[in-house]
DNA sequence: CGACTTTGACCCGCGC
DNA sequence: GCGCGGGTCAAAGTCG
């Protein structure tokens, strides 16, 4: 507690203003003004000296008097105005303190009525797909999905689903917007500590020594850098992204007659943000930027939306809650909120879509999010932005070591974004990802054009690729910043996905430990994203 | 001449 | 232990 002590006139009237600043243990932050009137004698004994203004000096002192007076009474108000608002925000904290605490409970008790082997479960690999409006067309995973949500299992986890998010959102309706995840989490994971260490360049000699002893300890201490992938139709070598890169290696991948091209970030020197470059094997049109770490120098503006973007995808996966709770076997949950309908069904014996090209998995001991641009398109009858009321969610088949997460756009419409929604808090959901899990955000291609041309009617002439890039931005940043949005998908995420790859007990305690000091209210977003230009969200 | 690309060699992790 | 494959290094070549 501060308490600092200001003097300054007030048209002869000395004012001493008392602040005193609480920093409590709540976030938030209060002060209250004491503000009293210490003295007005001197220019009263100046007046004294002339009579033959003396009535006009009384008249002004009079004046001077109520207008003090009513100052008084302004302070005394505003005083008890604040009073009454900082007893109001503790008993605000108090019941989403208490709401988090149920909601932590109800976790518990949903896990521990899920009995999975744990370890078996890690090993699985698991891809979900977060489809955002219209699902993609293929019959088959809807298909699957109808199926495996019609379990008992799946509808009791459904219930226990909705009912976290009921809870949690039933505390957050009041200030969505407050429901932060602090990234500066305590746990074992370092990721951000390198990188901003300035990390050179070559991390993987320092994994080397680090993983050298258990594998799982390993996994949990030295996890592996998250990578963002995103697939788009380009014509030219690379897609430009707005940064500068330098090839330093090319291999022909198996499975793949195409090479694969090896970038690292110029801008600065020591920046450890790598590329890789593929085309598709199935469609030569479509190229496979895949990006990993995070820039540490100021980008150019150019490149700070799609970096942005590309980071917290990334952070979605590495800065994510490290909860490693054993996987649901089978789940399909559903939740209505805010006119957002949650289906997350079991697809644990699908086959995994969109990401037909499995050479997107080789780095296999990477997490990896793929911003798709490529996908197909949405079914005919879309609907408009708003009228979304399905997000599925899909577990994959177990090929690769991580789990992957699909989030896909296929909405054919976008005027309807409402309006605001904006930049920054993909990362949001970062706080809900286990670090281990492979991921896409797949954006159906009416979708992105559409975005694309609404853009490039906004900035009139943009650089086409750019503009892309940008629309990557938007349409991710669009998602994820609605606050209904992401209450949703922090309950669903967090009950779903929270379980997956991480490791042990050890991994287990610290993650379910984290998600709750994950859950910080009123701590500003933009310390989430690395990147200074994108990192103010105006939430 | 500096920056960048190419390309073969090498290192390392992983699976068998 | 061995082979495979991904990823990186670094020397040579290319370009502006």
């Amino acid at each position: 507690m501060e308490t600092t002590l200001k003097k300054y006139g007030l048209g002869g009237v000395v004012k001493e203003e008392k602040r005193t600043e609480y920093n409590g243990d709540e976030e938030d932050y209060r002060e209250i003004r004491e503000v009293r009137i210490v003295a007005t004698t001197e220019r009263s004994s100046m007046d004294t000296n002339s009579r033959a203004t003396s009535s006009n000096q009384k008249n002004i002192e009079e004046d001077q008097l109520e207008s003090a007076k009513a100052r008084i009474g302004e302070v005394r108000e505003e005083n008890e105005r604040l009073k009454t608002d900082l007893a109001r925000i503790v008993k605000d904290y108090q019941s989403l303190q208490m709401n988090f605490f149920d909601i932590v409970q109800q976790e518990e008790a949903t896990k521990s009525t899920v009995t999975v082997p744990m370890l078996e479960e890690i090993e699985e690999p698991e891809l979900v797909s977060l489809s955002l409006g219209r699902i993609s067309s293929d019959p088959k995973k809807d298909e699957k999905t109808s199926n495996s949500s019609k379990t008992k299992e799946d509808v009791q986890l459904k219930e226990d689903l909705a009912l976290g998010l009921d809870c949690k959102l039933g505390g957050r309706n009041p200030r969505p917007i407050e429901l932060i995840l602090n990234p500066r989490t305590e746990t074992s994971f370092e990721e951000p500590k390198e990188e901003e260490a300035g990390e050179t360049w070559p991390p993987r000699k320092k994994l080397k020594t680090a993983t050298s002893g258990d594998d799982e300890i390993s996994q949990q201490t030295y996890p592996k850098k998250a990578r963002v992938s995103v697939r788009a139709r380009c014509d030219t070598a690379t897609m430009n992204d707005g940064c500068q890169w330098r090839k330093y290696g090319q291999k022909i991948a198996k499975g793949n007659p195409c090479p694969r091209g090896y970038y690292r970030c110029t801008i600065a020197p020591s920046c450890p943000v790598r590329k890789q470059v593929q085309r598709c094997a199935e469609d030569m049109s479509i190229l496979i930027t895949t990006y990993e770490g995070t820039h540490n120098h100021p980008l150019p503006i150019s490149a700070t939306a799609f970096a942005s973007t590309t980071s917290a995808a990334a952070c979605m996966l590495t800065n994510g809650s490290t909860s490693s709770q054993p996987s649901l076997g089978a789940m399909a949950t559903t939740a209505n909120l805010h006119g957002l309908s949650f289906n997350l069904s079991d697809n644990s014996r699908s086959k995994q879509f969109y990401l037909s090209n499995s050479s997107i998995y080789a780095s296999h001991s990477h997490p990896i999010i793929t911003l798709d641009l490529t996908a197909p398109p949405a079914s005919s009858s879309s609907p408009s932005f708003s009228d979304i009321n399905m997000l599925s969610s899909t577990f994959a088949p177990p090929t690769p070591r991580y789990p992957s997460t699909s989030l896909s756009f296929s909405s054919s419409e976008s005027n309807n974004l409402p309006t605001s929604w904006s930049n920054g808090y993909l990362s949001y959901i970062n706080q809900l990802y286990n670090k281990s899990q492979i991921g896409s955000l797949n954006l159906g291609r009416q979708h992105q054009e559409h975005l694309y041309q609404s853009h490039i009617l906004k900035n009139n002439h943009t650089p086409p690729q750019q503009s892309l890039m940008e629309t990557i931005a938007a349409a991710t940043n669009a998602v994820t910043s609605d606050p209904s949005f992401q209450s949703a998908l922090l309950a669903a995420i967090a009950s779903v996905v929270g379980k997956g790859g991480g490791a042990g007990a050890h991994g287990n305690q610290s993650g379910e430990e984290n998600f709750g000091q994950n859950l910080k209210w009123g701590e500003p977003f933009s310390a989430i994203s690395p990147y200074p230009s994108t990192s103010n969200g105006n939430g």
